[in-house]
DNA sequence: GTGCCTGGGTTGTATGTACAACTCTCTCCC
DNA sequence: GGGAGAGAGTTGTACATACAACCCAGGCAC
């Protein structure tokens, strides 16, 4: 029963693999999001999300799944949580069945105030990466803005 | 009800804040192992975690969640599913309910045949992100196996 | 010993995430 | 005008993930 080849595979893939590194740091500095926003009852995927509604000051469905790479069914059910917590609307407005996402003025409020809750964590995930890879990170990863 | 500042915040987050961007890139990146892996059945998470497994030829839990930074209880049920499909097995071992996990030889059995999968994932994610940024990546993520 | 702490594990609950299947509504082609 | 197809959204289902609240076993203090 000895299999020396899948050790070896094994020690392959979790020295080399991609994924293995990025999940991992998402999962470190998710948590470190999370808990510098925990206070203000936000998480950070939507803190993300009510930022990228922010940018644009309102945004069609369709865009910000292509900005966040974020399945369409994902989005659906992310935005319905968040417009039942009062942060944004739903306004349907387009022709084909299309709507536009907005703030209400409870979301930008929230989004404001976080603000200083959420420096506190860009600095702390800083801290904790280190400067050097966390300016590497920054040259690698293209700004979601940019992206497309 | 114009909220200029949440629309400056809004921006600001959108195209500085790391957990944006690394949220994304892992979306993205799971995709593409996700995708590559399908035919054997087994998920980005869970080839990570039998490669994790297998690099010491079994481990115990604790080790796994220090490794790959998570939660104990996520740990657990993940365990819990790969062993239902009888990849790994669970030995109670050590003093305190402590236990050792390893690979069955069916989960040695799926390491090795996956492993072309896992490297045409591989390439792909390089072939998407560019050379420079996947070496940048590479260079500011420490390996697992070296972080602690 | 009794009580407390710590390390290790599971369970309840909620969110984030994806894929597949479905509906709806336009548009376009013939 | 009737159907094919594209675009947008929702729903079913399953997995990955975390936090909080537990449970259990050992060690330590006194």
């Amino acid at each position: 029963m000895k299999k020396p080849d899948a050790q070896e595979v094994g020690t392959l893939i979790a020295s080399e693999c991609l994924s293995v590194r990025v999940r991992r740091l998402g999962r470190v500095i998710t948590r470190i999001y999370d808990a510098a926003l925990t206070p203000h009852g936000v998480s950070a995927a939507q803190l993300n999300l009510l930022a990228a509604i922010a940018v644009g000051d309102g945004a069609r469905p369709g865009d910000l799944t292509r900005l966040l790479e974020v399945e369409k069914s994902t989005l659906s059910r992310d935005l319905k949580r968040m417009e039942q917590l009062g942060w944004i609307r739903s306004e349907a407005a387009l022709p084909r069945g299309g709507r536009i996402v907005t703030l209400t003025p409870a979301g930008s409020r929230l989004l404001t105030d976080v603000r200083p809750a959420w420096e506190k964590a860009q600095a702390r995930a800083r801290a904790e990466l280190g400067e050097k890879p966390f300016a590497q990170l920054r040259a690698a990863l293209p700004s979601p803005l940019k992206a497309r």
